[in-house]
RNA sequence: GUGGCUAUAGCUCAGUUGGUUAGAGCGCCUGGUUGUGGUCCAGGAGGUCGGGGGUUCGAGUCCCCUUAGCCACCCCA
């Protein structure tokens, strides 16, 4: 057992796993590259009171945070959750809108791990700052909804409401409160004296006294002012066109504050866990007042990297590459020609690898056939061949001069 | 943060009511065989049994503490 491991609820991915990694986020980052979003690079701790405004009564900022002094006496916590950052960059340096960010970061939060949940964590996501148009909406939540497919996901459900604006939340808030205070007994021991916080967090409690007692409590859905119902009207339209599916959930809550008008969540359904949330986000048009800057509506969405390959695990898509290399090199000559001949396949563009330590012939064939590469250069005193490694083939000789370009044709 | 289960070789796991030098398969290393590599054979390395304390003549096995993982709650990505 080593003396030293990971802290509770971190993890290390090496290679050749970590390639899923790589290819997820490049996938990632070649889909929102087309649709316009940039890289957005940000620290990944923040004064503490960027992430308090997300929201004093959820979770998050209440007891999940990873938060420190520092040694100037500063209060910093560790970032757990993405659009804090990029709405506290928005407003810092106020650039031109509308602004379309995507990113990939590690996250913290500090809870009980369990397979999927994770103290650090990682996503990719994208924010988009300075629109109210609903079609963004759309072309957000499709986002996602393409990634999944691309990379072979099937059982990926989206839930999508609205949570209204300034205009109607409050009332509904209120309506919801009376509804609930008639009924307080009634709830879960934890909501009983919790309401006041967030109403709506109530509808979302798995608790069967809270499903019942909330079982017809007044809708946010039919209480939107007609601004939201037509912006929803449009996020659902815009959706049905580009064949995006998603099931209305008006009980659908997220896990933060800042949410106004449209939000939605993606469930990995083949992850029988609750932990299948594999991404969410939704619309936060006061978040950028809040941040201290001028009003701007924005949404954005959060994907967990670690969720959605446990989920491509349970639906067995998204493996392991199996070739990473071109070609790989034998040397039982003493090891200079390997080092030579290595650096010139990889200068002329080939992934080379090559065995070490000047072993046997057998064991740097082993090496060869562990590595994924489809050739092998063998060289000899008397001579160098070209092997195939994957299937049976006939040993090519070859001339030392032009090693190079011999490997190239044989793997075009 | 609350509760439950688990921890033996690099990996997957055996290990009796407590008993003497802790095992297997796979993987790894060396040699032989093979079509100079995937097969087969022989040999080898590798474990303070997660860590600490206790009970006992004796602990991988029983007890306590601790660390970590998993599961449920909770929450979410």
């Amino acid at each position: 057992m080593p003396t030293f491991q990971a802290p509770k609820g971190t993890f290390d991915v090496l290679p050749p796993a970590s390639a899923r990694y790589e290819r997820l986020v490049s996938r990632f980052a070649g889909l929102v590259g087309r649709a316009g979003y940039g890289l957005l690079v940000s620290p990944m701790f923040e004064d503490v009171e960027v992430f308090r405004r997300v929201g004093e009564s959820t979770d998050v900022v209440r007891k999940e945070m990873f938060d420190f002094e520092d040694k100037g006496g500063r209060h910093v916590a560790l970032r757990p959750e993405g659009t804090a950052s990029v709405v506290r960059a928005y407003v810092e340096h106020r650039p031109q809108a509308p602004f379309k960010a995507w990113y990939v970061a590690p996250h913290f939060r500090h809870e009980r791990p369990q397979a999927g949940r994770y103290r650090q964590h990682h996503q990719v996501g994208v924010e988009a700052l300075g629109s109210a148009d609903a079609d963004l909406d759309v072309e957000v939540i499709a986002l996602p909804a393409q990634l999944f497919r691309e990379l072979g996901l099937q059982r990926i459900r989206l839930r999508l409401t609205s949570l209204g604006d300034d205009t109607c939340r409050p009332a509904y808030r209120e309506e919801l409160l009376a509804y609930l205070r008639e009924r307080q007994d009634q709830l879960c021991d934890e909501h009983q004296g919790r309401i006041e916080d967030n109403p709506l967090r109530v509808l979302d409690c798995k608790r069967e006294a809270c499903r019942t007692a909330t079982k017809d409590s007044p809708r946010m859905l039919d209480r939107l002012c007609d601004e939201c119902a037509a912006h929803f009207d449009r996020v659902k339209a815009g959706l049905d066109a580009l064949g995006v599916t998603y099931d209305i959930d008006p009980t659908l809550v997220r896990g933060l504050d800042y949410y106004t008008r449209t939000t939605f969540e993606f469930e990995a359904q083949a992850l029988d866990s609750s932990q299948n949330g594999a991404g969410g986000g939704g619309r936060y048009d006061r978040l950028a007042e809040a941040m201290g800057g001028p009003p701007t509506p924005g949404i954005g969405f959060g994907l967990g990297i670690e969720r959605i390959l446990l989920a491509c695990d349970a639906e067995g898509v998204f493996g392991v590459p199996e070739t990473t290399l071109d070609v790989f090199v034998i040397d039982t000559t003493g090891g200079e020609t390997a080092r030579d001949l290595t650096a010139a396949l990889r200068a002329a563009g080939l992934r080379a690898d090559r065995a070490w330590d000047n072993r046997s012939w057998k064991a740097q064939m082993k090496a060869a056939m562990h590595s994924t590469a489809a050739l092998a250069v063998v060289v000899e005193p008397e001579r160098i061949t070209i092997r195939t490694l994957r299937e049976k083939g006939e040993a090519e000789t070859v001339d030392g001069e032009n090693v190079v370009d011999q490997v190239r044709k044989r793997l075009a």
